[in-house]
DNA sequence: GGACGATTCCTAACCATGTTAGGCGAAGCT
DNA sequence: AGCTTCGCCTAACATGGTTAGGAATCGTCC
Protein backbone atom coordinates (compact mmCIF):
# COMPACT_ATOMS: atom_id res chain seq x y z
CA UNK A 1 0.00 0.00 0.00
CA UNK A 2 1.28 3.50 -0.87
CA UNK A 3 1.73 6.16 2.13
CA UNK A 4 -0.70 8.90 1.80
CA UNK A 5 2.53 11.33 1.87
CA UNK A 6 3.96 9.82 -1.65
CA UNK A 7 0.65 9.53 -2.95
CA UNK A 8 0.48 12.97 -2.69
CA UNK A 9 3.59 14.05 -4.37
CA UNK A 10 2.96 11.64 -6.91
CA UNK A 11 -0.01 12.94 -8.05
CA UNK A 12 1.40 16.19 -7.89
CA UNK A 13 3.92 15.13 -10.28
CA UNK A 14 1.17 13.35 -12.44
CA UNK A 15 -1.09 16.93 -12.50
CA UNK A 16 2.32 18.32 -13.45
CA UNK A 17 2.99 16.13 -16.35
CA UNK A 18 -0.66 16.58 -17.66
CA UNK A 19 -0.34 20.39 -17.32
CA UNK A 20 2.93 20.27 -19.13
CA UNK A 21 1.28 18.01 -22.19
CA UNK A 22 -1.57 20.51 -22.32
CA UNK A 23 0.89 23.23 -22.60
CA UNK A 24 2.79 21.51 -25.21
CA UNK A 25 -0.58 20.89 -27.25
CA UNK A 26 -1.74 24.21 -27.21
CA UNK A 27 1.41 25.87 -28.24
CA UNK A 28 1.24 23.31 -31.14
CA UNK A 29 -2.57 24.33 -31.98
CA UNK A 30 -1.84 28.02 -31.83
CA UNK A 31 1.30 27.65 -33.98
CA UNK A 32 0.63 25.11 -36.62
CA UNK A 33 -3.62 25.14 -35.95
CA UNK A 34 -5.34 22.40 -34.80
CA UNK A 35 -4.80 20.22 -37.47
CA UNK A 36 -1.10 20.32 -36.67
CA UNK A 37 -2.15 18.94 -33.48
CA UNK A 38 -0.51 15.01 -33.06
CA UNK A 39 0.66 13.04 -30.39
CA UNK A 40 4.16 13.15 -32.01
CA UNK A 41 4.30 16.17 -32.29
CA UNK A 42 3.19 17.24 -28.58
CA UNK A 43 5.17 14.33 -27.27
CA UNK A 44 8.19 15.82 -28.49
CA UNK A 45 7.81 19.25 -27.24
CA UNK A 46 7.47 17.94 -23.97
CA UNK A 47 10.75 15.55 -24.18
CA UNK A 48 8.57 12.41 -24.72
CA UNK A 49 7.88 9.68 -26.92
CA UNK A 50 4.33 9.63 -28.05
CA UNK A 51 2.89 6.08 -26.38
CA UNK A 52 4.50 7.85 -23.30
CA UNK A 53 1.60 10.12 -23.27
CA UNK A 54 -0.46 7.43 -22.72
CA UNK A 55 0.16 7.35 -19.43
CA UNK A 56 -1.10 10.67 -18.65
CA UNK A 57 -4.03 10.80 -20.71
CA UNK A 58 -6.32 7.67 -22.12
CA UNK A 59 -6.54 9.01 -25.80
CA UNK A 60 -5.91 11.88 -27.94
CA UNK A 61 -9.73 12.70 -27.24
CA UNK A 62 -8.87 12.54 -24.08
CA UNK A 63 -6.61 15.45 -24.81
CA UNK A 64 -8.86 16.98 -26.44
CA UNK A 65 -11.05 16.94 -23.95
CA UNK A 66 -9.01 18.08 -21.18
CA UNK A 67 -8.56 21.21 -23.57
CA UNK A 68 -12.23 21.25 -24.11
CA UNK A 69 -12.76 22.01 -20.37
CA UNK A 70 -9.72 24.34 -19.62
CA UNK A 71 -10.84 26.49 -22.71
CA UNK A 72 -14.51 26.75 -21.19
CA UNK A 73 -13.19 27.37 -17.94
CA UNK A 74 -10.95 30.38 -18.74
CA UNK A 75 -14.07 31.78 -20.11
CA UNK A 76 -16.07 31.03 -17.18
CA UNK A 77 -13.27 32.97 -15.18
CA UNK A 78 -13.08 36.09 -17.86
CA UNK A 79 -17.00 36.00 -17.57
CA UNK A 80 -17.22 35.62 -14.28
CA UNK A 81 -14.81 38.95 -13.77
CA UNK A 82 -17.52 40.92 -15.94
CA UNK A 83 -20.33 39.76 -14.21
CA UNK A 84 -18.90 41.71 -11.00
CA UNK A 85 -19.25 45.05 -13.01
CA UNK A 86 -22.44 44.80 -14.71
CA UNK A 87 -23.74 48.07 -16.07
CA UNK A 88 -27.18 49.07 -14.48
CA UNK A 89 -29.31 49.53 -18.11
CA UNK A 90 -30.45 45.80 -19.88
CA UNK A 91 -29.51 46.86 -23.02
CA UNK A 92 -25.41 48.10 -21.63
CA UNK A 93 -25.67 44.26 -19.89
CA UNK A 94 -26.25 42.82 -23.51
CA UNK A 95 -23.91 44.59 -24.97
CA UNK A 96 -20.96 43.61 -22.54
CA UNK A 97 -22.15 40.05 -22.84
CA UNK A 98 -21.76 39.91 -26.57
CA UNK A 99 -18.76 42.06 -26.26
CA UNK A 100 -17.35 39.78 -24.25
CA UNK A 101 -18.17 36.46 -26.31
CA UNK A 102 -16.98 38.32 -29.10
CA UNK A 103 -13.13 39.10 -27.51
CA UNK A 104 -12.66 36.13 -26.19
CA UNK A 105 -14.25 34.13 -29.53
CA UNK A 106 -11.95 35.83 -31.84
CA UNK A 107 -8.87 36.17 -29.85
CA UNK A 108 -7.64 32.85 -30.22
CA UNK A 109 -8.75 30.71 -33.36
CA UNK A 110 -8.16 26.70 -32.15
CA UNK A 111 -9.39 27.63 -28.91
CA UNK A 112 -12.38 29.09 -30.80
CA UNK A 113 -12.49 25.70 -33.02
CA UNK A 114 -12.12 23.66 -30.11
CA UNK A 115 -14.99 25.20 -27.92
CA UNK A 116 -17.13 24.04 -30.86
CA UNK A 117 -18.11 20.52 -30.54
CA UNK A 118 -18.16 20.36 -34.20
CA UNK A 119 -14.46 20.22 -35.22
CA UNK A 120 -13.32 17.29 -33.83
CA UNK A 121 -15.22 14.53 -35.58
CA UNK A 122 -17.00 12.11 -32.99
CA UNK A 123 -15.46 14.34 -30.02
CA UNK A 124 -17.85 13.94 -27.15
CA UNK A 125 -16.95 15.51 -24.16
CA UNK A 126 -16.69 14.21 -20.56
CA UNK A 127 -19.25 15.10 -17.59
CA UNK A 128 -16.66 16.88 -16.34
CA UNK A 129 -15.57 19.21 -18.93
CA UNK A 130 -19.03 19.45 -20.59
CA UNK A 131 -19.85 21.41 -16.80
CA UNK A 132 -17.38 23.64 -17.18
CA UNK A 133 -19.55 24.63 -20.52
CA UNK A 134 -22.74 24.39 -18.85
CA UNK A 135 -21.16 26.41 -15.72
CA UNK A 136 -20.73 29.39 -18.38
CA UNK A 137 -24.41 29.03 -19.98
CA UNK A 138 -26.00 29.21 -16.54
CA UNK A 139 -23.86 32.30 -15.80
CA UNK A 140 -25.51 34.23 -19.29
CA UNK A 141 -28.63 32.59 -17.89
CA UNK A 142 -28.48 33.90 -14.31
CA UNK A 143 -27.67 37.37 -16.16
CA UNK A 144 -29.89 37.56 -18.49
CA UNK A 145 -32.74 36.38 -16.09
CA UNK A 146 -31.46 39.70 -13.80
CA UNK A 147 -32.01 42.41 -17.18
CA UNK A 148 -35.44 40.01 -17.56
CA UNK A 149 -34.95 37.65 -19.76
CA UNK A 150 -35.71 34.17 -19.21
CA UNK A 151 -37.67 32.33 -22.38
CA UNK A 152 -35.26 29.83 -23.79
CA UNK A 153 -36.22 31.00 -27.14
CA UNK A 154 -35.06 34.74 -26.57
CA UNK A 155 -31.81 33.23 -24.47
CA UNK A 156 -31.37 30.80 -27.60
CA UNK A 157 -31.85 33.98 -30.41
CA UNK A 158 -29.27 35.62 -28.54
CA UNK A 159 -26.72 32.79 -28.72
CA UNK A 160 -27.37 32.40 -31.93
CA UNK A 161 -27.07 35.88 -33.09
CA UNK A 162 -23.27 36.26 -31.88
CA UNK A 163 -22.52 32.82 -32.23
CA UNK A 164 -23.05 33.54 -36.12
CA UNK A 165 -21.34 36.84 -35.79
CA UNK A 166 -18.26 35.55 -34.60
CA UNK A 167 -18.03 32.38 -36.75
CA UNK A 168 -18.45 34.96 -39.64
CA UNK A 169 -15.70 37.05 -38.05
CA UNK A 170 -13.22 33.96 -38.49
CA UNK A 171 -14.55 33.04 -42.08
CA UNK A 172 -14.55 35.95 -43.24
CA UNK A 173 -12.23 38.32 -41.75
CA UNK A 174 -9.82 36.95 -39.38
CA UNK A 175 -7.58 39.61 -37.94
CA UNK A 176 -10.43 42.12 -39.02
CA UNK A 177 -12.71 43.86 -37.13
CA UNK A 178 -15.76 44.12 -39.83
CA UNK A 179 -18.18 41.95 -37.62
CA UNK A 180 -16.99 43.92 -34.32
CA UNK A 181 -18.84 46.49 -35.54
CA UNK A 182 -21.61 44.74 -36.57
CA UNK A 183 -21.65 43.56 -33.02
CA UNK A 184 -23.48 46.85 -31.56
CA UNK A 185 -26.07 46.67 -34.41
CA UNK A 186 -27.39 43.12 -33.49
CA UNK A 187 -27.08 43.72 -30.32
CA UNK A 188 -29.24 47.01 -30.79
CA UNK A 189 -31.77 44.79 -33.19
CA UNK A 190 -32.05 42.43 -30.27
CA UNK A 191 -32.35 44.76 -27.36
CA UNK A 192 -35.31 46.22 -29.67
CA UNK A 193 -37.28 43.55 -30.28
CA UNK A 194 -37.22 42.65 -26.54
CA UNK A 195 -38.13 46.84 -26.15
CA UNK A 196 -35.19 47.61 -23.60
CA UNK A 197 -34.90 50.59 -23.24
CA UNK A 198 -33.00 52.52 -25.13
CA UNK A 199 -29.43 53.51 -23.26
CA UNK A 200 -29.05 56.53 -22.14
CA UNK A 201 -25.81 59.16 -23.13
CA UNK B 1 -3.74 10.92 -82.00
CA UNK B 2 -6.67 9.87 -81.29
CA UNK B 3 -9.93 10.67 -83.54
CA UNK B 4 -12.37 13.11 -82.28
CA UNK B 5 -15.63 10.14 -81.99
CA UNK B 6 -13.33 8.35 -79.98
CA UNK B 7 -12.00 10.98 -77.89
CA UNK B 8 -15.60 12.08 -77.56
CA UNK B 9 -17.08 8.69 -76.54
CA UNK B 10 -13.85 8.18 -73.73
CA UNK B 11 -14.33 11.69 -72.27
CA UNK B 12 -18.13 10.39 -71.66
CA UNK B 13 -16.91 7.55 -69.82
CA UNK B 14 -14.62 9.73 -67.70
CA UNK B 15 -17.23 12.09 -67.19
CA UNK B 16 -19.47 9.18 -66.14
CA UNK B 17 -16.54 7.63 -63.95
CA UNK B 18 -16.85 10.78 -62.06
CA UNK B 19 -20.14 11.09 -61.35
CA UNK B 20 -20.12 7.43 -59.94
CA UNK B 21 -17.70 8.09 -57.62
CA UNK B 22 -18.85 11.25 -56.08
CA UNK B 23 -22.52 9.83 -55.89
CA UNK B 24 -20.42 7.09 -54.21
CA UNK B 25 -18.75 9.59 -51.65
CA UNK B 26 -22.16 11.41 -51.16
CA UNK B 27 -23.34 8.13 -50.28
CA UNK B 28 -20.58 7.30 -47.48
CA UNK B 29 -21.03 11.21 -46.15
CA UNK B 30 -24.41 10.76 -45.98
CA UNK B 31 -24.70 7.28 -44.20
CA UNK B 32 -21.80 7.53 -42.17
CA UNK B 33 -20.81 10.92 -41.69
CA UNK B 34 -18.01 13.04 -43.11
CA UNK B 35 -15.64 11.52 -41.34
CA UNK B 36 -15.98 8.37 -42.64
CA UNK B 37 -15.64 9.50 -45.91
CA UNK B 38 -12.19 7.02 -47.05
CA UNK B 39 -10.74 6.39 -49.91
CA UNK B 40 -11.00 3.22 -49.86
CA UNK B 41 -14.66 2.83 -48.97
CA UNK B 42 -16.07 5.38 -51.98
CA UNK B 43 -13.61 2.62 -54.29
CA UNK B 44 -15.18 -0.09 -53.02
CA UNK B 45 -18.59 0.96 -53.73
CA UNK B 46 -17.71 1.91 -57.50
CA UNK B 47 -15.93 -1.70 -57.84
CA UNK B 48 -12.56 -0.42 -57.74
CA UNK B 49 -9.49 -0.30 -55.42
CA UNK B 50 -8.72 3.35 -53.54
CA UNK B 51 -5.41 4.32 -55.72
CA UNK B 52 -7.68 3.50 -58.97
CA UNK B 53 -10.00 6.84 -57.58
CA UNK B 54 -6.32 8.91 -58.90
CA UNK B 55 -7.40 7.98 -62.40
CA UNK B 56 -10.11 10.72 -61.83
CA UNK B 57 -9.73 12.18 -58.99
CA UNK B 58 -6.27 14.22 -58.32
CA UNK B 59 -6.44 13.89 -54.32
CA UNK B 60 -9.09 13.52 -52.01
CA UNK B 61 -9.22 17.16 -51.72
CA UNK B 62 -10.19 17.38 -55.19
CA UNK B 63 -13.64 14.99 -54.48
CA UNK B 64 -14.05 17.61 -51.74
CA UNK B 65 -13.69 20.36 -54.25
CA UNK B 66 -16.45 18.53 -56.53
CA UNK B 67 -18.59 18.02 -54.02
CA UNK B 68 -18.46 21.23 -52.65
CA UNK B 69 -19.16 22.70 -56.30
CA UNK B 70 -22.00 20.34 -56.99
CA UNK B 71 -23.37 21.51 -52.90
CA UNK B 72 -23.12 25.76 -54.02
CA UNK B 73 -24.84 24.92 -57.64
CA UNK B 74 -27.28 22.43 -55.92
CA UNK B 75 -28.28 25.46 -53.87
CA UNK B 76 -27.88 27.95 -56.97
CA UNK B 77 -30.57 25.95 -58.48
CA UNK B 78 -32.98 25.86 -55.66
CA UNK B 79 -32.49 29.82 -54.95
CA UNK B 80 -32.80 30.25 -59.00
CA UNK B 81 -36.51 28.96 -58.55
CA UNK B 82 -37.05 30.73 -55.88
CA UNK B 83 -36.38 33.77 -57.09
CA UNK B 84 -38.64 33.24 -59.97
CA UNK B 85 -41.47 34.08 -57.64
CA UNK B 86 -40.53 36.33 -55.17
CA UNK B 87 -42.98 38.02 -52.88
CA UNK B 88 -43.68 42.02 -53.77
CA UNK B 89 -43.54 43.23 -49.90
CA UNK B 90 -39.64 43.59 -48.84
CA UNK B 91 -40.17 41.79 -45.82
CA UNK B 92 -41.74 38.52 -47.49
CA UNK B 93 -38.50 38.82 -49.53
CA UNK B 94 -36.33 38.14 -46.38
CA UNK B 95 -38.11 36.03 -44.93
CA UNK B 96 -38.52 33.94 -48.52
CA UNK B 97 -34.25 34.16 -48.82
CA UNK B 98 -33.91 32.97 -44.84
CA UNK B 99 -36.44 30.15 -44.89
CA UNK B 100 -34.44 28.42 -47.96
CA UNK B 101 -31.18 29.01 -46.89
CA UNK B 102 -32.27 27.64 -43.75
CA UNK B 103 -34.26 25.15 -45.07
CA UNK B 104 -31.55 24.11 -47.74
CA UNK B 105 -28.65 23.70 -44.69
CA UNK B 106 -30.64 21.91 -42.19
CA UNK B 107 -31.90 19.23 -45.03
CA UNK B 108 -28.31 17.73 -45.27
CA UNK B 109 -25.70 17.66 -42.53
CA UNK B 110 -22.98 16.40 -44.47
CA UNK B 111 -23.88 18.80 -47.49
CA UNK B 112 -23.88 21.23 -44.84
CA UNK B 113 -20.61 20.64 -43.42
CA UNK B 114 -18.96 20.68 -46.83
CA UNK B 115 -19.77 23.62 -47.76
CA UNK B 116 -18.52 25.55 -44.60
CA UNK B 117 -15.09 25.84 -45.67
CA UNK B 118 -13.77 25.20 -42.38
CA UNK B 119 -15.38 22.08 -41.81
CA UNK B 120 -11.98 20.12 -43.64
CA UNK B 121 -8.62 21.46 -42.54
CA UNK B 122 -6.37 22.90 -45.50
CA UNK B 123 -9.07 22.93 -48.24
CA UNK B 124 -9.16 25.55 -50.19
CA UNK B 125 -11.72 25.05 -53.19
CA UNK B 126 -10.78 25.73 -57.02
CA UNK B 127 -11.52 28.69 -58.35
CA UNK B 128 -14.19 26.60 -60.39
CA UNK B 129 -16.00 25.78 -57.50
CA UNK B 130 -15.78 29.14 -55.50
CA UNK B 131 -17.36 30.42 -58.43
CA UNK B 132 -20.27 28.19 -57.62
CA UNK B 133 -20.93 29.61 -54.16
CA UNK B 134 -20.06 32.86 -55.57
CA UNK B 135 -22.92 32.56 -57.95
CA UNK B 136 -25.21 32.40 -55.14
CA UNK B 137 -23.75 35.28 -53.42
CA UNK B 138 -24.61 37.29 -56.28
CA UNK B 139 -27.73 36.46 -56.50
CA UNK B 140 -28.03 37.02 -53.38
CA UNK B 141 -26.88 40.71 -53.10
CA UNK B 142 -28.98 40.99 -56.50
CA UNK B 143 -32.34 40.03 -54.74
CA UNK B 144 -31.11 42.14 -51.89
CA UNK B 145 -30.85 45.14 -53.74
CA UNK B 146 -33.88 44.70 -55.50
CA UNK B 147 -35.74 45.72 -51.99
CA UNK B 148 -33.21 48.47 -51.08
CA UNK B 149 -30.82 46.58 -49.05
CA UNK B 150 -27.05 47.10 -50.59
CA UNK B 151 -24.89 48.35 -47.50
CA UNK B 152 -22.12 45.66 -47.19
CA UNK B 153 -22.53 45.73 -43.43
CA UNK B 154 -26.40 45.15 -43.89
CA UNK B 155 -25.69 42.03 -45.56
CA UNK B 156 -22.73 40.84 -43.78
CA UNK B 157 -25.54 41.31 -40.96
CA UNK B 158 -27.81 39.20 -42.61
CA UNK B 159 -25.84 35.93 -43.43
CA UNK B 160 -24.55 36.11 -40.21
CA UNK B 161 -27.79 36.30 -38.65
CA UNK B 162 -29.44 33.28 -40.26
CA UNK B 163 -26.30 31.43 -40.62
CA UNK B 164 -25.82 31.34 -36.81
CA UNK B 165 -29.46 30.47 -37.08
CA UNK B 166 -28.81 27.02 -39.25
CA UNK B 167 -25.27 26.45 -37.26
CA UNK B 168 -27.27 26.18 -34.02
CA UNK B 169 -30.17 24.05 -35.26
CA UNK B 170 -27.56 21.55 -35.91
CA UNK B 171 -25.59 21.87 -32.91
CA UNK B 172 -28.65 22.08 -30.65
CA UNK B 173 -31.71 20.40 -32.32
CA UNK B 174 -30.61 18.44 -34.45
CA UNK B 175 -33.65 16.75 -36.44
CA UNK B 176 -36.10 19.38 -34.33
CA UNK B 177 -37.63 22.59 -35.72
CA UNK B 178 -36.58 24.71 -32.29
CA UNK B 179 -34.83 27.33 -34.74
CA UNK B 180 -36.65 27.09 -37.56
CA UNK B 181 -39.43 29.19 -35.29
CA UNK B 182 -36.65 31.79 -34.18
CA UNK B 183 -35.43 32.26 -37.86
CA UNK B 184 -38.76 34.49 -38.38
CA UNK B 185 -38.33 36.58 -35.36
CA UNK B 186 -34.79 36.87 -36.43
CA UNK B 187 -35.95 38.47 -39.68
CA UNK B 188 -38.52 40.50 -38.04
CA UNK B 189 -36.12 42.31 -35.87
CA UNK B 190 -33.55 42.57 -39.25
CA UNK B 191 -36.34 44.36 -40.99
CA UNK B 192 -37.46 46.75 -38.34
CA UNK B 193 -33.81 47.50 -38.08
CA UNK B 194 -33.81 48.43 -41.46
CA UNK B 195 -37.49 49.94 -40.83
CA UNK B 196 -39.27 47.46 -44.02
CA UNK B 197 -42.50 48.16 -43.24
CA UNK B 198 -44.40 45.49 -41.84
CA UNK B 199 -46.41 42.62 -44.10
CA UNK B 200 -50.04 43.34 -44.52
CA UNK B 201 -51.95 40.48 -43.38
C1' DG C 1 19.77 -3.30 2.99
C1' DG C 2 17.43 -5.98 -0.38
C1' DA C 3 13.06 -7.73 -2.47
C1' DC C 4 8.61 -6.17 -4.14
C1' DG C 5 5.35 -3.28 -6.54
C1' DA C 6 3.86 0.60 -8.85
C1' DT C 7 4.94 4.05 -12.15
C1' DT C 8 6.74 5.91 -16.24
C1' DC C 9 9.11 5.87 -19.88
C1' DC C 10 10.98 3.32 -23.91
C1' DT C 11 11.11 0.48 -28.50
C1' DA C 12 8.71 -2.22 -31.73
C1' DA C 13 4.90 -2.98 -33.91
C1' DC C 14 -0.07 -2.77 -35.70
C1' DC C 15 -3.76 -0.66 -38.19
C1' DA C 16 -5.99 2.79 -40.97
C1' DT C 17 -5.66 6.11 -44.52
C1' DG C 18 -3.79 9.19 -48.23
C1' DT C 19 -0.62 8.66 -51.73
C1' DT C 20 3.05 7.07 -55.23
C1' DA C 21 5.44 3.64 -58.31
C1' DG C 22 5.26 0.50 -61.60
C1' DG C 23 3.07 -3.06 -64.29
C1' DC C 24 -0.55 -5.54 -66.97
C1' DG C 25 -4.18 -5.95 -70.21
C1' DA C 26 -7.75 -4.23 -73.14
C1' DA C 27 -9.14 -1.17 -76.69
C1' DG C 28 -8.50 1.95 -80.42
C1' DC C 29 -5.50 4.12 -83.98
C1' DT C 30 -2.56 3.64 -88.13
C1' DA D 1 -0.16 -6.54 -86.64
C1' DG D 2 2.08 -3.24 -83.89
C1' DC D 3 2.00 0.74 -81.10
C1' DT D 4 -0.03 3.87 -77.81
C1' DT D 5 -3.12 5.12 -74.42
C1' DC D 6 -5.90 4.40 -70.63
C1' DG D 7 -7.89 2.48 -66.67
C1' DC D 8 -7.22 -0.51 -63.37
C1' DC D 9 -4.34 -3.42 -60.50
C1' DT D 10 -0.77 -4.78 -56.62
C1' DA D 11 2.87 -3.34 -53.70
C1' DA D 12 4.59 -0.19 -50.97
C1' DC D 13 5.47 4.23 -48.39
C1' DA D 14 4.46 8.06 -44.89
C1' DT D 15 1.92 9.62 -41.29
C1' DG D 16 -0.64 9.22 -37.20
C1' DG D 17 -3.37 6.89 -33.39
C1' DT D 18 -2.79 3.03 -30.64
C1' DT D 19 -1.20 -1.42 -28.22
C1' DA D 20 2.22 -4.81 -26.33
C1' DG D 21 5.80 -5.68 -23.67
C1' DG D 22 10.02 -4.61 -21.41
C1' DA D 23 13.40 -1.86 -18.69
C1' DA D 24 14.57 1.62 -15.36
C1' DT D 25 13.32 4.26 -11.33
C1' DC D 26 11.59 5.03 -6.90
C1' DG D 27 9.09 4.46 -2.72
C1' DT D 28 7.64 0.87 0.53
C1' DC D 29 8.03 -3.02 3.51
C1' DC D 30 10.30 -6.89 5.79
Amino acid sequence: MLGEATADWQSKRREAARREILAAAWAVARENGLGALTLREVAARVGMRAPSLYSHFASKHAIYDAMYGQAWAEYDRAAEAAVRHLPAEPRRVLREIARQYFEFATADMPRHQLMDLRTIPDFTPSDESYACAVRVYDRFRTVMASIGITADEDLDLFVALIGGLADSQWANDPGGDRYARLLDRAVDMYADALHLPPEEP
